[in-house]
DNA sequence: AATATTTTTTAGATTTGTCTAAATTTTATT
DNA sequence: AATAAAATTTAGACAAATCTAAAAAATATT
């Protein structure tokens, strides 16, 4: 079986609503890919006909197991591309989306497979999120708000908020970035700023809004 | 101003043909694209609508200088991800054309610029054909008929005939790539197979049907 | 030159993915 | 519970790219 780029961009989109709702809504689906409502039931009931959603009317869409395996496959392609983009090609993190929003529709096993080997089975994007394996299967990694992390407890980055060019910007110039190791020092009051240490370096203090952007997992520090 | 795929296959297709017969035939072009003579007239008006060919009822089609511009840009992004799969990601010489296919309708002047430097700006693709720079400029590298040859000249292989899988085979048995340099040593009246000797090794007989797959240019030996 | 054949175009239909406007169902409010 | 508001679906239309069948033009043949 193969699919349509339309369909493929609704198999994911719905793929990436249902993981906080549940039950994806028709109004909810048309905002995330900028179309009309009509539409997005148009489509839904080609996607039940091909029997990769659950749909009942009035109530909402969801993946049924075909579906998710597609979902996978897509996003691993999508990931996959933005790896190279960034890691091969040394495009910035905030110029690769729309990119790979084209790349991750172009469908041979072979040129996945490959360029998966090429980049060494990479498990997780520039942005921290993880590629699924050619199984569909997803690494997991803690995604702990920094915020909530207690002082002097060191912490690596894991993932970032957004993919906006002015985030890249403000960690490129506090030299952070995925893997970076640094702990939070003390936080003040007045505007929720943090003061913190990245890898052994000297303190620095950064933003409440930086700081939420940020997500870690634990790590054991020598 | 941007094209869909439909558009730029027929842009590609019109460009080759042209290159020998000047104005293309509508059924030629049907053929071509394994479509029918009906869905290429339609087509046609649309590209003369944007301004991309000439075209004179019942008479033939032809790309103005835009449409040969955007040809080239087209042909520039197919070899370039041609030679990305066969050199970055090891793909056999008969195996990317379909992949590239798609591959030459991802949209970002960016990509196109990035994978031309990371490939370190290849001028022909795994076939011999060359690769259009940015400007659309095209490199000339003679490609003559290795039987035209005289005996005993060196001459080293600019390109081959076909990208069959049965070919591929057949070169790699006798170790022969682009860039192998061979002369002829004899030939054969009796079914006009001929000796060569590559690369200084001891000579091999070839059939008449491979040595006419088979391209190259003069090259001084010493 | 008249006729037959081939090539090309036109006319009208189909599929995919979309739209607007109207109708229907669900949810919220009084 | 009745009514208002919001969400969703249906109906009918449209553009892109294709098709088949018929008409028109160009070319070849007698």
């Amino acid at each position: 079986m193969s699919y349509t780029i339309a369909e493929e961009n609704y198999i994911k989109s719905v793929y990436h609503l249902q993981q906080q709702s549940g039950l994806v809504a028709t109004n909810h689906l048309a905002e995330a890919l900028q179309t009309q409502p009509a539409s997005v039931t148009d489509m839904v009931k080609k996607l039940l006909g091909k029997k990769l959603v659950h749909y009942e009317r009035y109530k909402g869409v969801r993946l049924n197991a075909a579906g998710k395996k597609l979902a996978l496959q897509i996003i691993r392609k999508h990931r996959l591309w933005e790896y190279f983009l960034v890691n091969t090609l040394e495009f910035g993190w905030d110029e690769v989306h729309e990119v790979a929003e084209q790349l991750e529709h172009v469908s041979s096993s072979k040129l996945i497979e490959q360029l998966d080997r090429f980049l060494g089975y990479p498990r997780f994007d520039p942005h921290g999120d993880p590629i699924p394996d050619k199984q569909g299967k997803i690494a997991f990694q803690q995604r702990l708000p920094l915020l909530d992390q207690p002082h002097r407890t060191w912490v690596e980055i894991t993932a970032v908020g957004d993919e906006s060019p002015a985030l890249l910007e403000m960690l490129r110039h506090h030299h952070i970035q995925l893997g970076t190791r640094l702990r939070i020092l003390r936080s003040f009051s007045f505007d929720g700023s943090i003061e913190i240490s990245v890898a052994e370096q000297k303190p620095v203090t950064i933003s409440h809004q930086l700081a939420t952007t940020l997500l870690v997992k634990l790590v054991e520090h020598d």
